[in-house]
Formats: structure tokens, sequence, C-alpha cells
RNA sequence: GGUACCAUAGCUCAGUUGGUAGAGCAAUGGACUGAAAAUCCAUGUGUCCCUGGUUCGAUUCCAGGUGGUACCA
């Protein structure tokens, strides 16, 4: 019986945590998570984990594994899930992954090129550098590190000059020689199950799921973790626009307006991101049962 | 029922002294290799309410209609 690993991805919204339950039990199997803010253990409502009794019914790796202070990257999601997968698949014959984290998915299906891990002085550095002198001096300090990525880079997007400047400083050779631009080989199969609705559907959907988390207590949630804003973990929507909020720039209905908003952008970029990758096979959510004989066929070995 | 005002993009509105129109917000498309729920780029989508009149030409002026708002009954 050949392993494979099942990969549940969507937009944020469209209904993966509800049919993956269903799909785990299904296969007998447990789930690991690739949604980027789902692991960290500080924040529930605004993340929309899986509900406590969702939790108790199917083993979940990778939920409220790690802290908000803790340094998690896509190449920390990559390692330890495959280190996770490994131990899995000696009882296991499928495991499914579910999250929308395009990268964090990429990860850990294709791999990243191995660059060293920045520190964090380093970082802090550049970044002051960035303000004090703007982004043209980091182009220039660029140019000079790694000419090759220099012509290719987006130079008005000063996140990845400054990234790219990082490494180079890191590795203490260009950015572009470590870039292989490869997939690596897995020892498992996967097979990618998108989840997909209308638009409009889609939108309304995380509109009213915005309402029921303030409902819930999002606003105090946040309030709780105002103090670690700064923190990149807390960069994250649902939290940083109630932190304008706090910060006396931005009403509550506005706060919660922009989170709504933000949360359609974010599912746009996903479904932008998952429309180049031709090994989705796409779904709405309610056509459970072709989803279910599709996977019965995949994991068999046909 | 009467009078006044209004009717332009998904929404709120601007504008054209008559030559078929533009802002904000919303939206749409794209990029993406160790911060990715991050970050960045691009894009105006329109029976200018309807019908007729004047005019070379009407979204603009005139008349009627329809709908809305306010006030008066």
């Amino acid at each position: 019986m050949p392993k494979t690993l099942i990969v549940l991805l969507g937009p944020t919204g469209v209904g993966k945590t509800d049919l993956s339950i269903r799909i785990a039990q299904h296969f007998d199997t447990v789930i690991t998570s690739s949604d980027s803010r789902q692991v960290y253990k500080e924040m529930r409502i605004g993340t929309a984990v899986p509900e406590p009794e969702q939790l108790s019914q199917v083993k979940h790796h990778f939920i409220h594994s790690h802290s908000i202070h803790d340094y998690f990257s896509s190449f920390e999601c990559e390692k330890e899930t495959l280190a996770l997968l490994q131990n899995l698949f000696v009882e296991k014959n499928q495991v499914l992954m579910v999250g929308g984290s395009m990268m964090y998915i990429d990860a850990v299906c294709n791999g990243i090129d191995d660059i060293p891990t920045i520190d964090p002085q380093l970082r802090k550095e550049l970044l002051e550098k960035y303000e004090q002198e703007g982004i043209e001096s980091i182009r220039m300090q660029l140019k000079l590190l790694d000419p090759v990525f220099y012509n290719e880079v987006d130079l008005k997007n000063a996140k990845r000059v400054l990234h790219a400047v990082e490494v180079c400083l890191m590795a203490g050779k260009p950015y572009s020689s470590l870039r292989k631009n490869t997939a690596k080989k897995r020892d498992f199969n996967i097979v990618k199950i998108g989840l997909n609705r209308d638009r409009e559907e889609l939108y309304n959907r995380i509109n009213l799921r915005v309402d029921q988390m303030v409902e819930e207590g999002l606003v105090e949630e946040a309030r709780g973790l105002f103090e670690y804003r700064h923190l990149n973990s807390m960069n994250t929507v649902g939290y940083k626009e109630l932190f304008e909020h706090f910060e006396g720039k931005i009403s509550l209905e506005k706060a919660i307006e922009l989170i709504k908003r933000n949360s359609r952008r974010y599912a746009k970029r996903q479904l932008s991101w998952f429309r180049r990758d031709d090994g989705i096979n796409w779904f709405h959510p309610e056509q459970e049962e072709e989803i279910l004989q599709l996977l019965t066929e995949k994991c068999s070995g046909n």
C-alpha cells in the first residue's frame, strides 16, 4: 500500500475544517495543519482553529503547537511536518494535511531552498538602515552583493530586497546561488484537493464568520495580545486591525469592516496562488462523495 | 393629492457653459522559494432612470412619465 499525503487546501472561510474531520475519519487517520497562524497557541478566535469537539474527534498536529514568541516559518513547517510524516506513515497509509498557507503547503510538497536562518540582530540592523536611508540604499547593497538577483527581484517590494540582502550577508554568498528552483522528491504520494465556492458565497461566509468571531470575543482576545503587537506572528488579519482600534486610530466598527475586507483580499490572494498549481483537484465543499471517491482511487495506488 | 429637490460605476458622490464621463471606498487580475493571514504590482467595470422635443450632436436644455426624499395638505 503506497503512502499518501492528502492535502486539503482552499481560501480562508471556504469550509476546509468541517470536511477535514470527516475525511480523516473516513481514512481513520490524523490531521496535520499547514496554517501559518493556527500553530500559535495564543490565538484561537481570530484564526478560526477547529472547535474543541473537532480536535477531540481527530488528532491534530501543528494546531496550537507553538508560541507567538517562537520563530516559525515555512522552513520549520517543512522540516517538522516531514519528520512527523515519517513517524505517521509507519502506521498510517494516509495522512491528511489541512490549511491554506500557500507557502507552507508548497514547502511540504516541494521543499524550499536551503538558505541560512537570519540572525535577528542582522534583520534588525538592516531594517533600521532601511528606515533611515530608504529603499534605494538597500537596493544598492543588493546590487553589489548579488547582481543576478537584483535583476530578478521586484525592486519595489522592500521586504524581498531586504531579505535577499540578509541572506547574502548571512550566507557569505549571493542569494541567487542558493536558489535552486527545483522541487524536492518526496517518498510518499501527494493528492491535492482544492475547495472553492462562488466568490459572492465565499465573501458572504467570510463576512459572517468575522461577525461571529466578534460575538465570541475576538476583541477581548486581541486586547489580551495587544502588548505583543510588534511580533511578526501578530501581523495577522483579525488582530492587527483591532490593535489600530486600541491605539485610537480607528473605530471598532471600522476595524471590523477592515477585518472583513482584509480576509476577503487574503482569500483572493490564496486563489491567485493556487490557480497556478495544475495538480489541484477542485471541488465545491459539498461534493463530499466525489472527493472521497477520488481519494479512494488515488490512495489505492491507481 | 400639491410643491420643491434629486435620479451618473457595486456604494457615496463630483462633472460636462451641449461634443457619450471621474474621484473615494468596494471590487478585479497578477507576482510570490526560510517574515507569507506577510509583502508588492497593475486595472474603471457605466443604456449618465425612461420616452419624446429642440439641435449637426443631448448624460447635460425643454416637456411628459417613473422612482425616491422633504415639506404642505
